[in-house]
RNA sequence: GCCCGAGUGGCGAAACGGCAGACGCGACGGACUCAAAAUCCGUUGUCCGCGAGGGCAUGUGGGUUCGAUUCCCACCUCGGGCACCA
């Protein structure tokens, strides 16, 4: 141990400063961001710098503590944030915790640890990890959404968005009150009887069933295994819960439920005004899934059947009807005969769940309901069916079937002998790839058929199809008929239903609502909130069997009576004015998980602001819009991609609904979005099946051994069960934060998934070391620089590095900033000169230039920021580097006076000429022939042609 | 099934259509050490060759181009999203 020199830079020494350089800075607040008015102004710091809001998702604060891939995004703005520091910019970042909701609530539940309790212990715990990171947050700025001062604010929106109703003719949100101004003067339809004739009661349901948030009986995803309703996003494909993995049931039941729909379209159409990635654009188009068609309707015994159909051109080959099993004219249009089976199917859909109905290769299942409808455009009397294919929540709950034109209902129409009838004459290669001679005779056919054919088979008196060639054209021409006769209209159609927003549970926003003897909703004033969450020391939700779907939810507010009833006055929706005081029930249902995170960017902006949620200068500053058409919004939001249509597609909505209704500026709320990769770790097993401590196993020879015994590798995600979890603190210890920080950041593009390697983190520390090492003398302690101007060669490389580094940092492309700055930092050394043996041989030769090491060292400050500053104080700056003006590249030094180029002969590099910058096209070619071996390869041959590009490359083809 | 994205050394990865493999790990060789660790220096895609040098290489097969890891088409593999959405 003695031959470690003093002043090495170890593990030992990094934490040492680390611990230094952290506390020093929450001492002169170096990250605080301040505001342009209100507490958390200072005119005086945000004079010449322009605003920057960047943005992490911010954590739910596990009880599992972190393992080092959560932090990667987090370091990522940090480094980012901190290089826009340098740049001149007014930089926010801060870090909350969204630590209501249902992880929290398991966990407590789990451990038999009150939420808050459990909370409130996880924060502390994370940000003393996080603090270690050396992170550039405003410390002022954190909130957790279960502080009181934070959810008031969420259920205050919550009003406001109760309070709104959706102006479809103005596309935007307005306050329910408007509404009930033009109702009552007659200057809006109310759809049904005139409002002077309607009650009070009928007013207030009416004015209800309008809200933005509104109570319905709908079907709702009843998960008995959580106790409590999810939203459809919060449910897997396989008809589970995504937490959990419980069984989820369809129930009708009447829960709170979020007008999201009526934002479908912008939500759609402003992903085209945000800076995200494709991919997670694409995501929510599909989720939204807007459908254009039209709406026809077929007349029936029992009355009008409406169905919705993206492809009314293909009306004359619809030679069925199904309906879902659902459908409330089934009943009615159920034949005597038919009913014992009808019954007995709708009972096997009902009690199947998501699972089972969602597979797409089962067979398709149905049953005639023994009732005819006609189709409008052939007046054929066509059969009616339920089938579960058909699904109530989509479009009208029923279709028109079209066994030619799409593969369900060819499936079906097979399955059950109904028939099908061609209205395109698919092309030749159709018939080709299914090795069949061209025929329309569909009994022969082996699938449908689908894309652009010649239309044939579709003639009525006054509408004519046969001939056409285009799917869309003769759409229009099939709609404009049915409009003409009353019989249909374009339509369109979405994917995304309503957000239902109630849960069975303790451990979220309790909901600011009353109801009153009516059943009816009341909002309670502004001025009460918040309304608390009680403490419950029963806070576990009811016991249900998670198979149990008749089971009844049981909400554990429900349980405290003396909450549950309250004595209030509240404003009566229909007059507006102020009630006398009244004893109301409160709802017992709680917000969910999302309700927190849909606006949590917003309070950072203002965190202590009592009589708002946020200040609008201050909102303005931080999110207005930046250009005329600019969305605003947060400048850079940096998460994982798991949350592509949960928290972003929610977030989007509440923060338009607040714009629509006057209360920010800006349209959006996250403008550039950027997905950071996951960091995954291998795990291993023994023979047995059993995780082995991942640490422990050695490699030999491409295999894989824990104490002897061959085990085998897995890759995936860290977790304890799998004992693979490395922590941040285990490198902080072995390592030091600006180390961890420093590998991290160097393991690939910072949007990309890559695997843990403790083993390759020692390079990064080594790097660091040979920077140390050509600052500060390792034996005595001295700084070593040299007051000499670098040469040449050495400044070049400092200002193209400069250049880069800028560029990659812009770009958030970390890596490859941190290998331009170890070739920097090679180049130094190499000009330093070996040092390992001597100390008098390195002062000897003048040390590392102090031009090249500062800039350096200002280059490395938002990598690891910590060594950074140490080093900037040993060379005897006073000054704070974090707002040190970041180097400056010199063109004059970035370019250089000769270039290699590479010769080509036929595009195979045969040699390399020194040509001066700048030289003509003429000039390298001739030094190009003038070559040794360019002349060997050529052998003699003119070329026939020369390719120069200037500065770059010469290519002789022969 | 449909829609995205990605395939480059032993590993993580670089490369405005212009020198493939920067930078790091590992491995190998060396220095220092009684020794080991740590640190430092050198080599390291692959094949042929003593060498100078040359051949082959970016999942596979085609194409565009003077020139393709990069652009286009088809296929294979892996990852992700959606999944009876009419």
């Amino acid at each position: 141990m003695a031959s470690i020199p003093r002043h090495r830079y170890t593990a030992a020494l990094a934490n040492e400063i680390e611990t230094r350089w952290q506390d020093r800075w929450e001492e002169r607040r170096t990250f605080e961001a301040p505001n342009p008015s209100g507490p958390l102004a200072d005119p005086a710091r945000i004079a010449g710098r322009e605003q920057l809001f960047i943005l992490d998702m911010f954590p739910y604060p596990s009880g599992a503590g972190l393992h080092v891939g959560h932090p990667l995004g987090y370091i990522g703005t940090d480094v980012y944030g901190r290089y826009q520091r340098a740049t001149g910019h007014n930089v926010l970042h801060a870090l909350g915790y969204d630590a209501f909701g249902l992880p929290a609530e398991q966990h407590a539940i789990a451990t038999g640890v009150h939420p808050r309790v459990n909370t409130e212990a996880n924060i502390a715990t994370m940000r003393r990890q996080l603090r270690r990171l050396g992170l550039a947050h405003d410390a002022r700025r954190s909130i957790s959404t279960t502080d009181e001062s934070y959810y008031r604010w969420t259920q205050w929106i919550f009003l406001r968005i109760f309070d709104a109703w959706y102006d479809e003719d103005r596309r935007r949100a307005r306050p329910i009150r408007e509404l009930v101004d033009e109702w009552a003067a007659g200057t809006r339809p109310t759809g049904g009887a005139p409002w002077a004739e309607l009650s009070h009661a009928e007013r207030t349901r009416l004015v209800n069933s309008r809200r933005l948030a509104y109570l319905a009986d709908a079907p709702v995803n009843w998960c008995p295994g959580l106790g409590t309703i999810l939203a459809n996003e919060e449910v897997t494909a396989e008809g589970r819960s995504d937490i959990g993995n419980y069984p989820v049931f369809t129930r009708t039941m009447r829960q709170w439920t979020l007008r999201i729909t009526a934002y479908a379209d912008r939500l759609l159409e402003d992903l085209d005004r945000l800076d995200w990635p494709e991919s997670i654009k694409l995501m929510q188009r599909n989720w939204i899934g807007r459908s254009h068609g039209a709406r026809v309707r077929f007349d029936s015994a029992a009355g009008p059947i409406e169905v919705f159909t993206t492809r009314p051109d293909t009306l004359f080959g619809a030679t069925f009807m199904v309906l879902s099993p659902e459908h409330p004219l089934v009943d009615a249009l159920t034949a005597p005969a038919r009913r014992a089976e009808v019954e007995a199917y709708r009972a096997r859909a009902g009690a199947a769940t998501d699972a089972e109905r969602a597979s797409a290769d089962r067979p398709k299942t149905g049953v005639p309901l023994g009732a005819t409808a006609t189709n409008p455009v052939t007046g054929a009397a066509i059969p009616v069916w339920i089938a579960d294919y058909v699904l109530m929540g989509y479009g009208t709950g029923a279709i028109m079937a079209v066994p030619s034109g799409d593969q369900r209902d060819f499936d079906f129409a097979r399955a059950h002998g109904l028939p099908i009838v061609a209205t395109q004459m698919p092309p030749d290669a159709w018939f080709a790839a299914h090795g069949l001679a061209p025929t329309l005779d569909c009994a022969a056919w082996p699938a449908a058929f689908v894309g652009d054919g010649t239309y044939v088979q579709s003639r009525n008196d006054s509408l004519v199809l046969d001939g056409l060639a285009s799917i869309d054209e003769a759409g229009a021409r099939a709609t404009a008929w049915l409009e003409a006769r009353g019989l249909g209209r374009a339509a369109t159609t979405y994917k995304l239903r309503d957000w239902l927003f109630s849960r069975q549970r303790y451990w979220g926003e309790p909901f600011p609502i009353v109801f009153g003897d009516d059943g009816e909703p009341l909002a309670v004033p502004d001025e009460t909130l918040p309304v608390r969450l009680p403490e419950l020391s029963d806070f576990t939700p009811q016991a249900l069997a998670p198979d149990d779907e008749r089971s009844e939810p049981a909400p554990p507010l429900s349980r405290v009576a003396d909450w549950v009833g309250v004595e209030l006055e509240v404003d009566d929706p229909i007059t507006g004015e102020r009630r006398p005081r009244a004893r109301y029930r409160r709802e017992v249902n709680v917000m969910p998980q999302w309700a927190g995170s849909c606006w949590y960017e917003l309070r950072y902006l203002d965190p202590t602001n009592a009589s708002r949620f946020v200040d609008a200068d201050v909102e303005r500053y931080w999110m207005g819009p930046r250009a005329p058409g600019h969305t605003g919004g947060v400048a850079l939001y940096v998460g994982g991609v798991e949350h592509a249509v949960l928290h972003l597609l929610y977030a989007r909505f509440w923060h338009k609904v607040l714009h629509d209704l006057g209360h920010v500026s800006s349209e959006e709320p996250f403008h550039r979005l950027f997905n950071q990769g996951y960091i995954q770790a291998h795990a291993y097993r023994d023979p047995r099946g059993q995780p082995v401590p991942a640490a422990e196993v050695v490699e030999r020879d491409g295999a894989y051994e824990w104490r002897g015994e061959p085990v085998t590798r897995e890759y995936g995600k860290m977790g304890k069960s799998l004992k693979n979890v490395v922590t941040p603190d285990e490198m902080y210890e072995e390592f030091g934060a600006d180390t961890f920080r420093l590998y991290e950041m160097s393991m690939g593009p910072l949007d990309q998934s890559r695997a843990w390697n403790t083993r390759d983190v020692v390079g990064m520390q080594r790097f660091l070391q040979r920077v140390w090492r050509n600052v500060v003398d390792e034996d005595s302690g001295e700084v070593t620089v040299a007051d000499a101007p670098a040469p040449d060669d050495l400044r070049r490389a400092l200002h193209r590095t400069i250049a880069g580094v800028r560029d990659d940092m812009e770009g958030l492309r970390f890596n490859t900033a941190i290998a331009k700055l170890i070739e920097l930092n090679n180049a130094l050394t190499l000009h330093v000169g070996d040092r390992g043996d001597a100390d008098a041989s390195g002062a000897a030769r003048g040390g590392a230039p102090r031009e090249v090491v500062l800039p350096l060292v200002q280059m490395l400050a938002p990598l690891c920021p910590h060594v950074a500053c140490e080093l900037w104080e040993r060379l005897g700056r006073t000054d704070d580097l974090t707002y040190a003006p970041f180097p400056v590249a010199d063109p004059a030094w970035v370019a250089s006076d000769t270039v290699e180029v590479p010769v080509q002969v036929n595009g195979k590099v045969r040699s390399r000429v020194v040509a001066p910058a700048g030289a003509t096209d003429d000039a390298l070619r001739d030094l190009a022939l003038a070559d040794e071996r360019v002349r060997a390869a050529l052998q003699g041959a003119a070329p026939r042609k020369v390719i120069v590009v200037p500065g770059r490359l010469v290519n002789l083809v022969v």
